[in-house]
RNA sequence: GGCGCGAUGACAGAGUGGUCAUGUAGCGGACUGCAACUCCGUCAACGCCGGUUCGAUUCCGACUCGCGCCUCCA
């Protein structure tokens, strides 16, 4: 909507389902729907993670760029396999012993929270509605009811199954080769009847040498608990009907997850969700993908490092989401000095200056090329550079801000040092200006091991954190 | 075994059939008591082999290497 100008402005997206870039028109005139699958709150979210949800508040942050109210839908998923039986090994033992003497429930809250506060540090913006897997048990149960009716489903001695062969489309968004898949499986069927088919609702277990689930419901089909894919067919026609604009998670969802989903949604409505399909690329670490059973790394991490959080930011919007990025600590450091030098700069400069509309047509140009934030960056940094006066450098500079949200306004100079801190650089001045050369060096350096840097000028000195 | 993705300078990472990505680092210089900050200048790349083309890092094919999903995972 209202992009007036050329086509090649108009916002373009990456459609996994068509597989390829289309312009973005939504259903509804001004309003978009989104549809994001959230964390699984059974452990902290490592930055790959995180790296994903960023990606979604780009895509927010754009579409809101282009005039569009976004009604952004995310969901918790807090039914994990969090049963006191250990079938998946070591890394439940951990978290046992991290969270030990919780319940399931105590531990999905928490790493819900945990996972909140690591969005608002990245500065990215709270979906509209947030909803919960177990506060939806009805609407999934009604949803495999809907299934079940039209002879989708079928049950073994583990739960109800949703029957893949009824659906000639299976499998569509991921082009997977069902035949193929079936010929090279390297997996038990268990009772299922084909190797694609998937749980909609699983049986807790009636052993009684098996402690009882935590968590669990009882439904027409007995007691347990929901499948891992109905919930977001569920709760996104809850909040935003069987038809919406965007659906997004991370790639790896495309092969399962979000093919159950479609399959669900067309086994009950004959057409899938959504217009749009976008998905993240994977963060990797020494050419290999984080992971939260393996080693991983968290923002806590990095932020009891002295790393800022909006640094990682600056980070991940120097790639594409669908690249796979290296994570490295190297490449963090220099985006936070990068980001750094951007703030000095800025600060320096006057304010009430005025957008060039030219370099405003080109950022918004690159970032509705389906997200193109490295080129954005690239742009930022030679609009530093242009002709323009520095008050009009300035405001177009934080216009930019508004879809990178790296608060660039922020002052690091003129953040609050300590007076400790101020009291030892005063020193060091007077050293300085007595020219006691020596005395002054190891005040410098003893600033600097305490982690602030002091910059001198003719006029005196500055002192800002490392 | 099935499906898919990638290979760009020291690192990270865009992009393009023939002109510069960008950032950090490096190098040279200015500034400085010395530094830092800042400023000016500067080096440097497109895995390998063929093909298409006047011309390919960019298109096509083979190869090598790496990665992801197929099992909870963004």
């Amino acid at each position: 909507m209202n992009n007036n100008q050329d086509s090649t402005a108009h916002l373009q997206l990456f459609d996994t389902y068509r597989r390829g870039l289309f312009p973005f028109t939504s259903l509804l005139e001004d309003v978009v729907s989104l549809y994001v699958c959230g964390p699984t709150v059974y452990d902290y979210a490592h930055i790959g993670n995180l790296r994903n949800y960023l990606f979604v508040d780009i895509l927010r942050r754009v579409l809101e760029a282009n005039g569009y109210r976004v009604k952004h839908v995310m969901n918790i998923t807090d039914v994990g396999h969090l049963t006191s039986d250990a079938d998946s090994g070591e890394d439940k033992m951990l978290k046992g012993a991290r969270m030990r003497q919780r319940s399931a429930w105590d531990i999905a809250k928490y790493f819900e929270a945990a996972f909140l506060k690591n969005m608002q540090q990245l500065q990215i913006l709270s979906p509209t509605v947030l909803c919960r897997a177990t506060e939806h048990i009805d609407e999934q149960i009604e949803y495999i009811q809907a299934l079940e009716i039209k002879g989708f489903t079928y049950q073994t001695a583990d739960g109800i199954y949703f029957d893949t062969r009824k659906l000639h489309s299976y499998g569509y968004l991921a082009r997977l080769d069902i035949e193929g898949l079936q010929a090279g499986k390297r997996v038990d069927l268990g009772g299922k009847r084909h190797l694609t088919d998937f749980a909609l609702w699983k049986f807790s277990p009636d052993n009684s040498t098996e402690v009882e689930r935590q968590m669990q419901w009882s439904s027409p089909w007995g007691v347990g608990f929901p499948g891992w894919h109905i919930e977001c067919s569920a709760m996104s026609e809850r909040y935003l009907g069987k038809k919406f604009d965007i659906h997004v998670g991370g790639e790896d969802h495309i092969n399962v997850h979000h093919s159950n989903e479609i399959a669900q949604c067309e086994g009950r409505h004959g057409q899938q969700p959504a217009t749009f399909w976008m998905h993240g690329r994977f963060l990797q670490m020494a050419g290999e993908k984080l992971s939260k059973s393996g080693s991983s790394i968290r923002l806590d991490d990095l932020i009891s490092e002295g790393v800022e959080p909006l640094a990682l930011r600056y980070l991940f919007l120097t790639s594409h989401y669908r690249s796979h990025m290296q994570f490295s600590v190297k490449a963090l450091h220099s985006s936070a000095l990068a980001l750094k030098r951007l703030r000095v700069m800025l600060a320096s400069w006057p304010d009430h200056g005025s957008v060039d509309p030219v370099l405003k047509n080109s950022f918004n140009r690159l970032v509705n090329r389906d997200l193109n934030t490295p080129q954005a960056l690239a742009l930022l940094w030679k609009v530093t550079k242009s002709e323009l006066c520095e008050p009009n450098k300035k405001a177009t500079i934080l216009y930019f801000d508004k879809v990178l949200g790296l608060s660039l306004k922020m002052n690091p100079v003129s953040a609050a040092v300590p007076q400790h801190i101020l009291q030892l650089a005063e020193l060091r001045q007077q050293a300085r200006v007595d020219k006691n050369w020596r005395r002054s060096d190891v005040l410098r350096e003893q600033l600097l091991g305490l982690g602030y840097q002091i910059i001198d000028s003719a006029e005196g000195f500055k002192i800002s954190r490392k």
